[in-house]
DNA sequence: CAATGTGTATACCGATCGGTATACCTCAGG
DNA sequence: CCTGAGGTATACCGATCGGTATACACATTG
């Protein structure tokens, strides 16, 4: 659990982190914008390796939260509700593109922050067949569908960071619109 | 023109920048990989800003003479072999994923880098309608075909980072062949 | 009451950051 | 011959990096 003010500490780390890069951003700057002392930060923490761990366990988390949400209350086929949470989750930014994304493009190789990258996109990859599986049931490959939307909204992501806006995304949803509607996705021929 | 330890600096600039990132790499660790002094690099690039300039533009300038040699000995429809010119680029390392979304990922507001970053994304993008205005000249809405090879391409080299290798463009590929050969890809309906 | 945990404030550490200064070398071209 | 451009080597600058040390305040809780 953590204490109010290592709560403090990783809400100013969330944004500092993904408005200004891991690199960027010291935790000096993460203290101060958190109204708390280094001494409590790296209490809290222990290392600036840690905190950016955090952030993006932080940050899977509550987009994964909004998520769940979103499918509970989505109608059939819900695989389009994933470009829709990347499209217009009121809290997390979008401007600058995928966190994670962008993170693993700073990360060192063996950063313990990898993983949790790794993990969160498998878990959308892994999101997508659970999806089409329940949806549609009789499909020819779902596997092999679910990892052309997974590629479809990693690129689309990827890009939100330089456009500056998540116009892609939506193109994106139409493209999956196609494929979901198009027996010969699945690569049978 | 680059005086020969300029074009040392670049080279060694270029490696660096692409495997550590950008903010990781100080001028003392490229010149010392130049086999350079401090002064000699300030007196070629003026500052770290202009090197990434030129880091950008000399990769932009590579891959980019690289695809036109490709495209000049490939047979219609030459689309695909932008996806080609991204999986088997003999000297470009494809391992850490797009320099240019990393970079991207990086670069603090206002940067020049980030322009260069932007015009080389909008002239593959230009690419891809050129080829299929040209291949394909009675296609029922070319520019938004080449906005959704575009789209695939860019989620294809944005996870190659993640994953340590380009198998996804080859999935991206396998899709937009699907699309170009589709006529509903045109959203037209 | 005392003790523990959570916090503040401040100063410090060695290392590295981007960038500059001084002094010397070497070699091609007028 | 000699000048100037393109080098080298080294030392330095103030700022910032991640991380630690010392000392004090204020609660809750046993």
């Amino acid at each position: 659990m953590l204490t109010p003010a290592g709560e403090r500490v990783l809400t100013a780390a969330s944004e500092l982190f993904y408005r200004e890069g891991l690199n960027a951003v010291g935790v000096a700057a993460v203290a101060e914008a958190a109204g708390v002392t280094k001494k409590t930060l790296y209490a809290c923490f222990g290392s600036k390796t840690e905190l950016t761990v955090a952030y993006l366990r932080r940050r899977h988390d509550v987009w994964w939260a909004y998520l769940e949400e979103r499918l509970a209350e989505a109608d059939r086929p819900r695989a389009l509700v994933v470009f829709d949470a990347y499209i217009d989750h009121p809290r997390l930014g979008s401007d600058r593109g995928c966190a994670f994304l962008n993170a693993a493009a700073e990360l060192p190789a063996g950063h313990p922050g990898l993983d949790v990258i790794r993990r969160h996109k498998a878990a959308v990859r892994a999101k997508f067949a659970e999806l089409l599986r329940e949806d549609a049931p009789g499909a020819d490959d779902p596997e092999r569908l679910a990892e052309q939307l997974f590629l479809l909204v990693e690129g689309a992501v990827a890009h939100t960071g330089i456009d500056g806006d998540a116009h892609r995304v939506t193109l994106a949803r139409e493209i999956a619109e196609i494929l979901m509607r198009d027996p010969r996705t699945a690569g049978t021929r």
